[in-house]
DNA sequence: GTCTACGAAGGCTAG
DNA sequence: CTTCGTAGAC
């Protein structure tokens, strides 16, 4: 680490005359009672000139404003202008907090910046620069589901077998692939799977090509291509962006990287290399699964030779327990780079643990304790959160919390745009922003039913083929498919009718919310599910309604917009964009998984579901280095707390239908045993008699449980047959050989292999049928 | 030819 | 427990 000049007192500030005329001595006094409020390393940080700029920024250590006041001194006393910043972070809720932080201290000039994610900032190059590439600047995004949808397709016209090469499987592997900068040209193939992989990845770029359409990792690799293919290009954005700053490094892929480094450039060209500033915390890596590598945090300094370091280690969120709690779980972790969180706000109180019989019992408690810390007055529910390894178990705390009255909002999991009738509304505006994008075309073609089944479309398929032009031109010439039934036929014609109609419409200036509007009434869209008995299409309606509510607030926010801005806008919200803001109100509980927790903060944290198979995750536990990913994970979720902390497992679970016996979560033995309270009763595997839980509790309170499922009294066994393949924590893999008993006295016999053949108790054995 | 109902299979984290 | 694919009914 380099030794840094010292705070410099009252800066001058060379270059601001319009700024100073403005506001004379006003921003100079402003930069000096903002560096005062910092600590050495975070000034050193906001003030560091020149080469490039690591910030080794521990959980809770002020990175964001370090970040915010940097912006700003760069602006208030470099004399940078805000068109020559480029800042991204990792949400666009931190993209537009951020930028309302500088502007407070700088004024509206601050809009100038590029304060975005990856994606958007891709997305905004690639829509200037298309001509370049041949593409339209309409270009549409396909999200997973869509590029997922379309790789099932191309897997099908390859005739490959769907059971080997299953449309998911094929766009993950080519989602790794482009995190790792590998277009379908430089992949070469080794293995026969690996050729098939080779086929289908061309054939999906050309099907991608032909819709006008890019998935989430085109758009960056596409981006770096582009900026290597044209220098030009990349020199004009090399002139413009002098200042890059990056939010969550460590959470960065290959393909991320490579395009930092692009943009910076290295200064053998006309321009010489940005100033770059990058922030992260290796032990907050947790996106390993879709291509993050801690490698480029953890060489910095070698990709940049000129680095500085500043290490941030002060802590301004947590008490002193919840650090030493999280500093012992996270040292665990190899060959990282030690760190040690600290800060002077003292000790705080224990953290409460519960061990909770199943997870009904886990959401009461959880629950109960919320409810008595609200009755305390100390907090408010909008000052406390849920957070769980997995979306599927915000489920019971919903029941629960619904059953108790107490408000919440649930972040993530289903996620609104993936909803099905989302989906489809979106799928119309993008077939009339984009008429080349089959993907959504022919989701909507018989959507609602109006009689264009598998044969109509083959016939047009077929036709389309034979003619060499594109689906959509094809169904618009369907009268001269000729083997098309007539009733059929009559049925696309009118299809293709109101597809013009719509797109009449935004031609005589619709926005985006008219033409929704129109779709779901012209399309029958929104009758049907009016007319539905079924529950569910009530909520549906709601949604929709909800989606065109979006689009007003779109227009309303940016205007002129065209459709194919807000569909931008919509496949670009991130999860973490949707938590609730902080008002004067109690506001609400709120719940998320432990990724979408990243980067937040609340008083009063409750983390759940402890346990091996649940958290860390039954597909981490026989694999180190998932294992150490879930420790961090572990590490993310215990310093969001910045007074209480809350933690608790479930003795069984249901899991996929079936009660699991989980082991506690190996993550609470390297919890410091002084710092963790149990509730009831010691951290125990099996549940004892004569104590009552929280739902029991709950039940005598008058917080109704009214008909919980799997309760006390209902205790499940697992059920395996011979022949079975289980999976013990201890023993691994093995196949069941004999079963006797039944009920809590059932016992299997296991062979385990190598590991021997045992005799288990099926009552407590942590035995997962396969 | 198209729609609906049933059985099987796969299940995490996300822009 | 959900989503997908395939078989039978309209």
């Amino acid at each position: 680490m380099s030794v840094q000049q010292a705070f410099p007192g009252a800066p001058a500030l060379p270059g601001t005359e319009a700024l100073q005329r403005s506001a004379p001595g006003q921003l100079g006094r402003e930069l000096d009672r903002m560096l005062a409020s910092l600590n050495g390393p975070q000034r050193q940080a906001v003030v560091h000139e020149g080469g490039p700029l690591l910030i080794v920024a521990g959980a809770g250590s002020g990175k964001t404003r370090v970040l915010a006041h940097r912006i700003a001194y760069l602006l208030g006393a470099r004399g940078t202008q805000p068109g020559e910043i480029l800042a991204i972070t990792f949400t666009n809720k931190a993209a537009g907090e951020m930028k309302e932080r500088v502007a407070t201290l700088v004024g509206p000039r601050a809009r100038a910046m590029w304060v975005s994610t990856f994606h958007s900032m891709c997305v905004r190059i690639l829509r200037a620069e298309a001509g370049k590439l041949g593409m339209k600047s309409s270009f549409t995004i396909y999200d997973q589901g869509d590029s997922v949808r379309l790789m099932t397709m191309v897997a099908r016209d390859l005739d490959l077998d769907a059971k080997r090469y299953p449309g998911r499987s094929l766009a993950a592997q080519v989602s790794n692939l482009k995190n790792e900068l590998i277009d379908e040209e430089a992949y070469v193939p080794g293995t026969a799977p690996e050729k098939v992989l080779a086929e289908a990845y061309k054939l999906y770029q050309q099907r991608l090509r032909q819709a006008h359409a890019m998935d989430f990792d085109d758009l960056i690799m596409t981006t770096v291509h582009l900026l290597q293919a044209f220098p030009d290009v990349a020199e004009h954005y090399r002139r413009r962006f002098r200042h890059v700053l990056v939010d969550e490094y460590q959470d960065t892929n290959h393909a991320q990287y490579v395009l930092v480094r692009e943009l910076v450039g290295t200064g053998t060209g006309p321009v010489p290399p940005a100033e770059l500033c990058v922030v992260g915390d290796a032990d907050q890596s947790i996106y390993a699964f879709r291509g993050a590598t801690i490698r480029n945090i953890d060489e910095f300094e070698r990709d940049y030779p000129q680095a500085t370091t500043i290490l941030l280690e002060q802590n301004y969120r947590s008490t002193q327990r919840i650090l030493r709690a999280a500093n012992q779980v996270i040292s665990k972790n190899t060959g990282r780079r030690p760190k040690n969180l600290w800060t002077d706000a003292g000790d705080g109180e224990l953290i409460e643990g519960y061990v909770a019989e199943n997870e009904h019992d886990e959401a009461a408690w959880v629950a109960e304790q919320i409810d008595a810390l609200v009755d305390e007055g100390t907090v408010k529910p909008k000052d406390i959160a849920v957070f769980y390894r997995t979306n599927n178990a915000s489920r019971v705390f919903e029941e629960v919390f619904i059953r108790v009255g107490m408000p919440y909002k649930v972040v993530g999991g289903v996620r609104f745009y993936e909803r099905k009738e989302v989906r489809d509304a979106l799928a119309y505006l993008k077939v009339v922003a984009n008429p080349a994008d089959v993907v959504s075309l022919r989701r909507v073609i018989n959507t609602p039913k109006r009689g264009i089944g598998e044969r109509a479309e083959a016939c047009i398929e077929n036709f389309a083929d034979r003619e060499r032009i594109a689906f959509a031109n094809a169904l618009r010439r369907c009268s001269e498919v000729g083997e098309l039934a007539t009733r059929s036929l009559k049925a696309i014609q009118e299809f293709v009718a109101l597809l013009e109609e719509f797109e009449q419409l935004v031609e005589t200036g619709s926005g985006p919310a008219a033409l929704l509007e129109s779709i779901l009434d012209r399309t029958g869209y929104l009758a049907e599910l009016q007319a539905s008995t079924d529950p569910q299409d009530e909520g549906r309606v709601d949604n929709l309604n909800e989606l065109i509510s979006v689009a007003a607030e779109f227009e309303a926010a940016s205007p002129g917009g065209t459709v194919t801005d807000f569909l931008e806008q919509v496949s670009l919200v991130a999860d973490a964009d949707q938590i609730p803001v902080a008002g004067d109100d109690a506001g609400v509980v709120t719940m998320m998984t432990l990724h979408t927790a990243k980067g937040l903060e609340f008083p009063v944290v409750f983390l759940t579901g402890l346990e091996d198979g649940v958290f860390p995750h039954l597909r981490a536990l026989g694999d180190p280095r998932e294992l150490e990913e879930e420790r961090r994970l572990a590490y993310v979720g215990i310093t969001r707390a910045q007074q209480r902390l809350f933690i608790s497992r479930a003795t069984v679970r249901t899991s996929w239908g079936q009660p699991a016996y989980n082991p506690p979560s190996r993550f609470l033995d390297e919890l410091p045993g002084d710092t963790v309270q149990w509730a009831g009763k010691e951290p125990a595997p099996a549940p004892s008699t004569g104590y009552r839980s929280a739902q029991q509790r709950v039940a005598a309170t008058g917080l109704s449980t009214g008909g919980l499922r799997g309760g006390a009294g209902n205790r499940a066994v697992i059920a395996v047959d011979v022949g079975d393949r289980v999976s013990h924590d201890a023993f691994g893999l093995g196949t069941v050989v004999e079963v006797s008993g039944a009920g809590d006295k059932a016992q299997a016999t296991v062979d385990f292999g190598s590991g021997g053949t045992k005799r288990l108790v099926l009552r407590y054995a942590p035995l997962v049928k396969l």
